[in-house]
DNA sequence: CTGCGGCCCTGACGGC
DNA sequence: TGCCGTCAGGGCCGCA
């Protein structure tokens, strides 16, 4: 499941390789694939048109988005979903199953964009629309200048649903998913039932510095490859081994040694330690940490 | 506005 | 062994 780390990991790549090259040819667009982006919508043979000896301008990211920016204007719009796969390849190589979008890129070879499970999305943003974040409303970039515990404790102020539903809301905070939302709120020591509107400044200060640890140290790990993710050259990421509670139910907590638990907080699966985690045990866990590393 | 439940879709997995 | 039911999960939509 891509989600920032993996998708800047994968906009890290493609920028270099796709940047100033031209679309020679759409050799699949699965209009299934197709979803209008904030009302903005377009057609198959209108975006085939559009894309077809393009020129790309860059390759961006905006939360778990992206964008290709065209020479001519407007940009496509990219979203992998839960298993979406985009990766660079050589001309003429065989689509795998369920590919469904193929650019073939001038000097570049082929960008094949490949989904089983077709959450992901292919949308199409005019020149004239705003650009992607405005477009969805989406939450500010905890990777970028304007990422600080001001800015978050506005966005949980007042709110009564869980941390764990907030940090997968994609206007509170763009390009967390279900891993590092889980992985935040350990590296803060604070429950995933919290209300967001509940926690005291300095717990809002180790949440917003925890997002960026975990982020970071993510992308230091070429991402995570749990289940389906691969960057733009087909290779897995290596931060699952990294990874503190998120799909370890059952096992033991790295910090404390109790046993990480698994429950449904806000309609997802929350993976934490109740006791590190569990209410006010923030400080105390953390000198406990302190005693046992 | 806010929170929540349903929907999409397929592969993986557990039970019989 | 093989079939089948269940579930996960990002984002969006509709409802209360």
């Amino acid at each position: 499941m891509p989600e920032l780390p993996e998708v800047e990991t994968i906009r890290a790549y493609l920028d270099p390789a796709l940047r100033g090259r031209r679309i020679r040819a759409v050799l699949h667009l699965d209009p299934r694939m197709l979803k209008p982006v904030g009302g903005w919508g377009t057609s198959v043979p209108a975006l085939r048109r559009v894309l077809t000896g393009a020129c790309i301008r860059a390759v961006e990211r905006r939360g778990k988005f992206l964008t290709l920016p065209l020479e001519v204007g407007g940009r496509l719009v990219l979203h992998l979903g839960m298993s979406g796969r985009l990766v660079l390849t050589g001309p003429g190589t065989a689509p795998l199953p369920h590919t469904h979008l193929v650019l073939e890129v001038a000097g570049a070879g082929e960008l094949h964009l490949t989904d089983p499970r077709r959450f992901g999305r292919i949308g199409w943003l005019p020149a004239q629309a705003p650009e992607i974040g405005a477009v969805l409303g989406l939450g500010p970039e905890p990777l970028g200048d304007g990422w600080d515990a001001g800015v978050l404790a506005r966005r949980l102020a007042g709110r009564r649903a869980p941390l764990k539903a907030l940090l997968l809301d994609q206007r509170v905070v763009a390009g967390l998913g279900n891993i590092y939302s889980d992985e935040a709120l350990f590296e803060a020591r604070l429950a995933p039932d919290r209300p967001g509107g509940d926690l005291t400044p300095d717990e809002v200060g180790r949440l917003a510095r925890a997002v960026v640890t975990v982020l970071q140290r993510s992308l230091a790990h070429g991402g995570t490859s749990f289940s389906d993710y691969v960057d733009a050259l087909g290779h897995p990421g290596r931060n699952q081994e990294y990874l503190q509670v998120y799909g370890r139910a059952g096992k033991p907590c790295p910090a404390c040694g109790s046993l990480v638990a698994s429950r449904s907080v806000g309609g997802r699966t929350a993976h934490f330690c109740p006791a590190c985690q569990g209410p006010g045990a923030g400080w105390a866990v953390r000198e406990e940490r302190h005693a046992t590393v």
